[in-house]
DNA sequence: AAAATTTAGCAACAGCGTTGCGTAATAGGG
DNA sequence: CCCTATTACGCAACGCTGTTGCTAAATTTT
């Protein structure tokens, strides 16, 4: 994900980016893997792996006798080559959880954060969190830095967070910079949302297809992966899912507007009924399949989590019952594998993204 | 938008595709402008001018003299070094324009096509159509190829209508081969709303951010542009903004869900409050910048554009009212410049876009 | 033991942008 | 008029990428 002019140097890393997301995805690989997945020579592939292997994030793994003919090498990606912190910070808690290089999550912990909670009591918090965590297994030299998702608004490339939502102390935090300051480490800003959907992604690996996480927590969010990257939209604010109308004449919502998703849902659940409140979530699914034509949709959050099957289910036969889905067409549903940890496991993958990823091109 | 394995050769096309966008959006640049805009070395850019100086896409077109110093030689375009024909399908209509590398609009003309026309008609209207368009200024050598703007659903990336909504004869049809073959031209095959948004993306260069093209006729549909490229979906599918439900007890579609945008709308205008059909409209697009965040909205189609100044009205006011818009944000809300033509010159520069717009890299 | 088959890799190569440095073209000052 | 500073341009060598051509290694089959 690090941003480079199109030179010889892009192409080193989109290919060895390309190579560790066979590897991510697989469990082994060998070279013909990699030459089918991304085009390049036998020979080419030969030198990626060698500069990979060089640097430890891969390793041969024995070898595969194919019958006749010499014997292929094996190989496989070494997890524990490199890490990183994720950090899911919500209004009343901070998760942390540490990553390896093949996305699997090692450790996971909660803890409170106080009311209102300032920015230096969050930087204290993380700082605390990241020693117990890097300490531990002795990771420093390992640890590739610390994502952050969080409530929005933000500017993500500017690493500034503009004005969280419901928290006081939050307008205008020039966050990435002053955590670099005080951890040491990079440090990655990302809304909650796009982290979580990065998790899916980057665990899927390069033939994940269009995407949406949809989140329901204190508030309905969506995560969208389009085109083989995070979509964050123009001013970092994509996601604002929960602010879509559904019933123009429903209550008024937070935001002003009338009958939003968010409101709707949030009536449904507080008269106790769960199911009619998954169903009025599913409509705002479909009506995403509608808008964006997506290959996967991933359920997440607390709110959500507490019935998992019920939404499941909900959303489940309300994508197949969209009578515009054909032979040639399908979605799938899913909740999401790392369950409460998703948010922060993505917002630690966005981190690793940046060094292993696919470089993106200097834009403009 | 060709495809290539990541070597060379697509550093190559990339660095030529960035000088064009340049050479597009200005009127004249020089190589000091590229520079600046492509982050590559001025010796870099040197070599790119020349190349595409010898294929005849851009020429010298004087010197500029900056007071003290050797004059920097200034550059342009040549716009009727290329051309492309783009077609809008509709069901009862085909629009053939004819479209210059620079993306200007040199011909328009309309057809009526039968109704219930069959693949074999739709290519006799093109033959003619075409042949008409080229023979005059004799462009034969200089056309491109063909792009075709059409409803769906279709498979984008095969070249295949696959149900065209409405049309009893368009079941999986290989259109872009068999155009290809009738025509003796590249053919690109896209959904009519993609076409358009491509039109307004094109004409604005590498600067255009996130946008959508909001189409009224015939049905409500939404073109996307998304992290520089057409957004699709995972089955050439996207778009179906108009089947996005934002009234849960409104009337039934014909899409078997309740209270679609489409049928909301459809449902003001027949009472004759086309006001009123407008902000429903606008509810729909804020619905869009909450979901995806854009920094431009497009209004175009022939249903809207009979109203234009009613639909411009409410949408920008909607987006204007909408109170999570801070100062850090902004939406342009527009009507296409390119009005009635926007379909078929889009589908024209998709042609233009694949010879010398961003190469593609090769998925998966 | 020889042939066939499959995989791996060395060496030379083509082509991209980069770097170093010389050259051309202008304005201003002595 | 000449010299200098300034700005733009481009040749030549270079480093790096993936590619191509070919040889070598390791295995099974005959």
């Amino acid at each position: 994900m690090t941003r480079v002019t199109a030179d010889v140097t892009f192409l080193r890393g989109y290919n060895q980016a390309r190579v560790m997301a066979v590897g991510r995805t697989a469990r082994t690989f060998e070279r013909a893997t990699v030459v089918e997945a991304t085009g390049l020579t036998p020979q080419a592939v030969s030198k990626v792996i060698a500069r990979l292997t060089a640097d430890g994030l891969i390793r041969p793994a024995g070898v595969r006798r194919p019958g006749i003919g010499k014997p292929a090498v094996v190989y496989e990606l070494v997890p524990d080559s490199r890490y990183a912190i994720g950090a899911h910070v919500a209004r009343r808690s901070l998760r942390l959880v540490l990553v390896d290089l093949a996305g699997a999550v090692h450790r996971s912990a909660v803890s409170p954060l106080p009311r209102d909670f300032t920015p230096e009591q969050l930087l204290d918090a993380l700082g605390v969190g990241i020693d117990t965590m890097a300490g531990i297994g002795d990771l420093r030299g390992r640890l590739s830095g610390l994502g952050i998702g969080m409530i929005g608004p933000l500017d993500h490339a500017n690493g500034l967070v503009r004005d969280a939502h419901g928290l006081r102390h939050w307008h205008d935090v020039p966050l990435r910079e002053i955590a670099e300051k005080h951890l040491g480490l990079p440090v990655h800003l990302d809304k909650d949302v796009t982290a979580g959907i990065t998790a899916e992604a980057w665990r899927h690996g390069a033939t994940f297809g269009d995407a949406a996480l949809i989140m329901v927590e204190s508030g309905i969010g969506g995560g969208f992966w389009l085109g083989g990257a995070a979509h964050r939209g123009a001013h970092t604010n994509a996601g604002e899912f929960g602010h879509t109308v559904v019933d123009l004449s429903g209550p008024r919502c937070v935001c002003g507007r009338h009958g939003c998703l968010e409101i709707v849902h949030h009536h449904a659940v507080e008269a106790g009924d769960v199911a009619h409140a998954a169903r009025v979530l599913a409509v705002g699914v479909v009506n995403l399949l509608q808008t964006l034509d997506l290959a996967h949709v991933v359920l997440a959050g607390a709110d959500l989590l507490r019935h998992p099957q019920t939404y499941l289910t909900a959303v489940t036969e309300a994508v197949q019952a969209d009578a515009r889905r054909a032979s040639w067409s399908s979605t799938t549903v899913a909740l999401s594998s790392l369950g409460a940890d998703v948010i922060a496991a993505g917002a630690a993958m966005q981190i690793l993204d940046r060094h292993y990823g696919i470089p993106e091109l200097s834009p403009i």
